[in-house]
DNA sequence: CCGGATCCTTAAAGATACTG
DNA sequence: CAGTATCTTTAAGGATCCGG
């Protein structure tokens, strides 16, 4: 998404479909796997995985393996993934500004149609 | 990309891959169809009329053709899709602030493996 | 010049089953 | 619990040709 700014051309999985969301769920704190595949509903562990092991790379969170029985994993945000917080909301303040707006724009256009 | 606030769940096409730049494009003033084609180089005109009329039914551009021979459109932002640069904004401003630790975390992961 | 129509490729995502 | 492995699906995007 960020990608639109002309000086900035790098690919930041943040425009998918689940990046944005993990933040969110991270947002208040270290969250385990299952911990957050309950609130992403439907998501499955495999796309789950890709997108920690994705945002883990891009320095966005941090991944925690205790060595115990049965085996917990914590995901946590990194002030970097967190500095992300703040454009997110932006986005989210400009929905709930303009969002009736561009709802009703489309279903007018339905109705001319 | 704004679908990450929890209320808000529309599928507004703004994270996809071109109404960004489009509206980037048409920041200073209205435009014509090949004039959104160069610099958005290697869009093929297809791509470019899907994104046009999405974003037209959605109420962020206006499309006005002029009965001439040659042919001649021109797209133009409406107030709703000029307010679409804040937001906008507060992510190109994220990306010129953080992006550089975030390569840098990237790289320090590919050196590790 | 401005696209519409058609076909094709590919990357993200989902479904399902299985494991340390 | 926290994944991995494999297969299938799907929708965005691209290539190409054609028409008003």
């Amino acid at each position: 998404m960020f990608t639109g700014c002309p000086p900035v051309a790098a690919p930041i999985r943040i425009g998918d479909k689940w990046t944005a969301k993990i933040i969110r769920c991270l947002e208040q704190g270290p969250r385990r796997f299952t911990e957050l595949q309950t609130p992403l509903r439907g998501i499955t562990p495999k796309v789950l995985t890709e997108s920690l092991r994705a945002m883990e790379r891009d320095g966005l969170l941090t991944r925690t393996a205790y060595q115990e029985i049965p085996p917990r994993v914590e995901y946590e945000l990194t002030d970097l993934g967190r500095s992300l917080l703040e454009p997110m909301n932006a986005g989210c303040e400009w929905s709930r500004r303009h969002l009736p707006e561009l709802i009703a724009a489309r279903d007018a256009w339905h109705a001319a149609s």
